[in-house]
DNA sequence: ATGGTCGACTCTCGA
């Protein structure tokens, strides 16, 4: 049994107590962080690996920054995704398992606001430009028949059932149809959603906005993605939202999305 | 109940 888990963790640093207790108290194989928000030399890779865990990371001041904490060491690591729009931004890394599994994590663009005002424009452009260098270099794996674990805050809500009120969202750069076809060419390419694969009725969510009230009001979305290559399908076991996480004090305002393959 | 999101950073931006 393999263990992976994606959680957008909005701030590494500022959720490190909640980190370590989670990692010691569910022990996953794998977790697959977005929005670590700190550059590397802040990356607190002592007290993960003070607790048995290895850590890869690419951060950047402030902003994105992505990571992957493994019980097993990962091999031959890679900190940009190919073919990337400019300039840089942290949000791709992969690296490799013993059973040359390749683990990647990704924090797509969020895109907003979009249209409107030209200046602003250039956020939407920027992620689609993002989208596509991810689903080439996809392309390209798959053609290899590589082994592929893709998770990750996608941004993207797949299906008007997997928010509270798609009305709300329709000019939302998580909602426009250039967005979703793009995450639509990954399964096009053969992969998996794990979680919707295994829950089609929608309504599970894994952000809930801090504004609003929305975590209890139940006004969430689901944008966190667990993908696998068509040749895991077999070993699909189950897939489920850590709901619990996004109640605990100082939350993200992300829970984790667990996927277990065997 | 006189509030109202959060985090990083320099105070405003990004989500």
């Amino acid at each position: 049994m393999i263990n992976i888990v994606t959680w957008n963790i909005n701030s590494i640093n500022a959720r490190l107590p909640a980190l370590i207790a989670y990692l010691k108290q569910k022990q996953p194989d794998f977790l697959l962080l977005q929005e670590i928000k700190c550059l590397n030399d802040n990356f607190p890779k002592q007290q993960i690996s003070e607790i048995g865990y290895n850590a890869l990371f690419a951060g950047q001041k402030a902003y994105n920054g992505v990571a992957l904490i493994s019980k097993e060491p990962l091999s031959n690591p890679l900190f940009e995704l190919p073919n990337a729009p400019e300039p840089y931004q942290a949000r791709f890394i992969q690296a490799e398992t013993k059973q040359k599994l390749k683990i990647i994590s990704v924090y797509v663009p969020n895109g907003n606001p979009p249209l409107k005002d030209p200046e602003n424009i250039e956020k939407l452009k920027y992620k689609l430009s993002w989208q596509k260098a991810l689903n080439d270099y996809i392309h390209k794996l798959i053609n290899q028949n590589e082994s592929l674990i893709l998770g990750g805050d996608f941004n993207v809500i797949i299906n008007d059932n997997d928010v509270y009120n798609p009305e709300v969202y329709k000019n939302n750069a998580l909602m426009l149809p250039e967005v979703r076809q793009n995450m639509q060419k990954l399964h096009d390419l053969g992969m998996i959603n794990t979680f919707k694969h295994l829950h089609p009725e929608g309504g599970n969510y894994s952000f809930w906005d801090y504004t609003m009230g929305a975590w209890q009001k139940n006004m969430g979305m689901l944008i966190d993605d667990i993908l696998i290559s068509p040749n895991l399908l077999q070993n699909l076991k189950e897939s489920f939202i850590d709901k619990q996480m996004r109640g605990i004090d100082k939350p993200s305002d992300h829970a984790p999305l667990w996927t277990v393959l065997n």
